[in-house]
This record gives C-alpha cells, structure tokens and sequence, in this order.
DNA sequence: GCCCTAACTTGATTTAGATCAAGGAAAAGG
DNA sequence: CCTTTTCCTTGATCTAAATCAAGTTAGGGC
C-alpha cells in the first residue's frame, strides 16, 4: 500500500531483490523451512513485482511463467461463468502462496484487491529446486493444506448459511486476521479497514451486492459491529459475532 | 462393495496385507512414486481395513491414529453446525486421502457411504516417514493441489448454480469418474448407479432433499437423464448434461 | 470548488427454493 | 408372508434473497 507503482517504478522494483533475512514473510511463506543454501538458490530465480489495487495479476487459460508468495496486500482468486456469474474462490494474504507448480494454464483470475508485492519465482527453475529441496515441498504441502481446510470451511458457509451469517463469517474471518497481525489478545475490541468492495464480498459470499449492503447496515443496527464511513469497521465484541456467524464453537464461554 | 463385512472379518482382514503390487490404486494413491524400497517400509506400518456402508470412519473432535488411501467404496467429509445443517465437503474415491499428517484431531465427519476398504497407514510413522521420503511428500502435494482444486470448483457450485444446475453438476462429476473408470469415449452413452442418497446429495449441494428429488425428475423429464429404478442412470448426451450445468466451455464442438 | 464516477444505500416487487405435509415404493427384518 | 423402516415423491404454502429501480455519498481529477 506504501508503494504507488508505475510501469517505471515496476521495472526498478523488479531488479531489486530485497533481503529474505528481513523479509516479514520469511517465517510463514513457502521458504520458511529453508536454510541459507536454499535461500540462495531460490535468490536467484526470485523478483519483486507490484501491482496496483484493482490490477489483474492473471486472467484464466493464460499462461504463467511464475509462481509467487504475497508480500503485501490482498489478491483475489476467482472464476466467471459465460453468463458473467462469478465466485471468488480464494482471499490471498501476505505469505500464500499464488499460482501451481506443474501446470502452465491459469484456472482462476487472480487480481490484486489493494496494492500488491509478489516474491515470483520463475516456474520452471521453481519446479526444478521442488525436486532436490524436500523444505519447499514440505512446506508447500503444509500452506496447500491449510488452504484445503479453509476452503472447506468456506464451502459451509456458502452452503448453508443464511444472509447474515455469510456476512458474519467474512468479517469474522478478517478481523481475526488483524488481531493475529496486530497480535491482539481476544478480548480486545478489533478495528480494521474493509479491503473489500461490498461487490467483491458479494462474490465471496454468493450473494447479490445488495444483500450485502443491507446485511452489513443490520449487523450494525444490531451493534454487532460499528461502521465509521463504510469501509472502516470495530467490533466490539468478538465472541457475538461469532454467534451470528454461527461458528460459537461453544454458546457462552464469556458470559 | 463384494465384502460383506462384520467384526469377525474385520479382524481378519485386518491382519491381511494385500501385495501393493496387485493394487488397483497403486498407480494414483499417495505411495504411487515410491520405489520397492520405500513400499517395503510403508508395508509395515499400513493394514487394511473396512467399513459397511453407513458406518461412520471418524467424527469431528476425536483422534484419528491413523491416516488411509481409500481403495474401494465411497466415503464422505462433511462438516455439521449444533443446529444440524450440514454440508458435504468431500467426496473420497479410491486412492483418495483421507487424514492430514502433522495433526491428530479430526476436523470432519467421516463417513462411509457404500462398503468401504481403506489402506491405513499408522500415523505417527507415517509422519517420520514423510521427512525420509520425498516421493511420498510429491505425490502428497499433488493429491492435496487437484483436492483443492475440487473445492475450488465446488465453491462455484454452492455459491452461484441454480438447483438443476447444482444437479447437474453433481451427475457430471459421477459420470465422468465412471467414464475414466471404464475407460468409455466421449460420446458413450454413460450409464451408472448413483452412490447417494437424495438426502446426502442435498447436503453435498447445500439443498433440501425435497428440492434435489424435485431436479432429478425435471431432468429426467426433459431427457436429460434417465432414470432405471431410483439410483440407476443413464446419460444419453453428455454434452447435454454439461450445458445443464453451465460448464459448457464451447456451446457447441459436438453438434 | 465543482463535476464525475465508482461505491454504496434503500425501497418495492418477484421468485427460487425452503418448509410443511401426506403418501408411496421397495428393501430389510421377523 | 407381512410388517417396519428407509428412501423417495409430490403438492401447497411461505420466505429469504434476488431483481428491478431510484437515489445518495464521497473521493479524485480538472
């Protein structure tokens, strides 16, 4: 978000290699199970690249010469039916990992939602270092893991919940991201930036724009959740919106 | 779905391992890249097992000490809310996975639909073998990437598709698996028997029971199906039935 | 400072699918 | 063979969310 790139801009940032030994990522991306020998190897088929928020990364059935971790900002993955109909299929945070070592055709459209940092690495080398590098792979196999987990979850929500549970579980599921950034403790009240359009949520959550809005404006009649503008939101108490998300693993713990 | 099983043959079937060289599922399963070596060290640590159709595998909470290739049958993932809606998250076929290495508690209901015979690995050896054995984290990866991308595809599903649409999804899904089973061209006719029940395909669609019985007529009523009994169909155009589910990538190479 | 556009809100109406409610078919069990 | 239970179908009604239709707000460029 710092970073207001241009095509010049672009061309500078990705000639600079930034150090992996400051790199804020470094502990959660796929090379967090590397040591300095493989760091090096992967230093040099790496680059830094920025996009602007709104920018497309990829679109489907395009090619991809690299694979990327996220550095900065949000991508978004999603798919399009010919009619236009279109389901977000993956919210894409600082150390996930873009793109599938292997294959060469792009399956989603990937775009950046706020400004963008990739660490790419070109692919063929990538899938090359796979093979004598088990800490890539096993690493790999971990974060790939974690995003079957979390699509799975996002499967019950899309399946079988309500409106405003939908609504609910997504900014549950963000501001929770911000305490564990911010490393706040859970009782904390969580203040954050929606990185969402009410459309973009819309096709995360199976909805129309509409609902969306409407739903966001109840939870906040409700006092679920405070709204300064429309993109800033506090939550003053965690745990009942987990109730409304209908993810209260256990119905009163604190009351 | 030949072993009628009990505890008795339970038991014996358990002490009985089959050679991974007549395996059906050798070829796709997670020891699929293995050489003689390390089959010989999986060999100790795995026995077979099975399950009657209906019987639960695991539910959500419990430990799982194991970790399995399915070898036959079907079995089910589903996650369940404390008001009772739920929804199917997986559907797992032979050489499917099932288990997540590196934790012990089971985050879904695991379910056997029809008779069910898995390929059970100990886990915790299972795990040290991991870090010994590259091929078994490859093929792991790759099993773990086309699983996600499975619910990547579902995600569109549940979260845009009408219900005939959602229907037809699901058919196609089943139909192909039996096409690449068997080995049929294009444009066989597909003919096979439906592995669930109404109620189990709306909770893999995120719908009701009523509203899934309600689809299926529809389109057997407008031949897009055929239907023998309640669980036996017949698809006379496959190409018919992906334009029923909007995949329909081209509109029209066939006709 | 004003206009323009993108993002959002709010209201009225419609509709796909849920819910409620009976039955029917067919396998399983005695 | 008859009973029971599970699975499935079909109809009537209801409702949550979509759709259609205006506005409103606020940031960004000129």
């Amino acid at each position: 978000m710092q970073i207001k790139s241009n095509g010049l801009q672009m061309a500078a940032i990705k000639s600079t290699n930034l150090s992996c030994s400051e790199c804020q990522i470094r502990h959660r991306a796929v090379c967090s199970r590397c040591d300095d020998d493989e760091l090096r190897a992967l230093d040099k088929i790496k680059y830094y690249r920025t996009y602007q928020a709104g920018q497309t990364i990829a679109l489907t059935g395009q090619q991809m010469d690299f694979v990327a971790s996220v550095v900065n900002g949000i991508a978004t993955l999603s798919q399009t039916m010919e009619d236009g109909r279109t389901q977000m299929v993956g919210l894409m945070l600082p150390s996930d990992f873009v793109g599938r070592p292997g294959r060469d055709g792009v399956v989603y459209d990937v775009q950046a939602t706020t400004d963008v940092t990739l660490c790419c690495f070109y692919r063929k080398p990538f899938e090359e270092l796979m093979v004598q590098t088990p800490h890539l792979v096993q690493r790999l196999l971990q974060i790939t893991l974690d995003e079957l987990d979390a699509a799975r979850e996002w499967m019950l929500v899309l399946g079988r919940k309500t409106a405003r549970e939908k609504l609910a579980s997504l900014l549950s599921i963000i501001a929770r991201r911000y305490a564990t950034l911010r490393k706040l403790s859970p009782n904390d009240p969580i203040e954050f930036d929606l990185p969402l359009t009410r459309e973009a949520m819309s096709d995360y959550l199976g909805l129309t724009l509409e609902t969306v809005s409407r739903q966001i404006n109840a939870l906040k009649k409700d006092g679920v959740i405070e709204l300064v503008g429309k993109r800033h939101i506090r939550v003053p108490d965690m745990h009942l919106l987990l109730v409304e998300a209908g993810d209260d693993a256990d119905g009163g713990y604190l009351s």
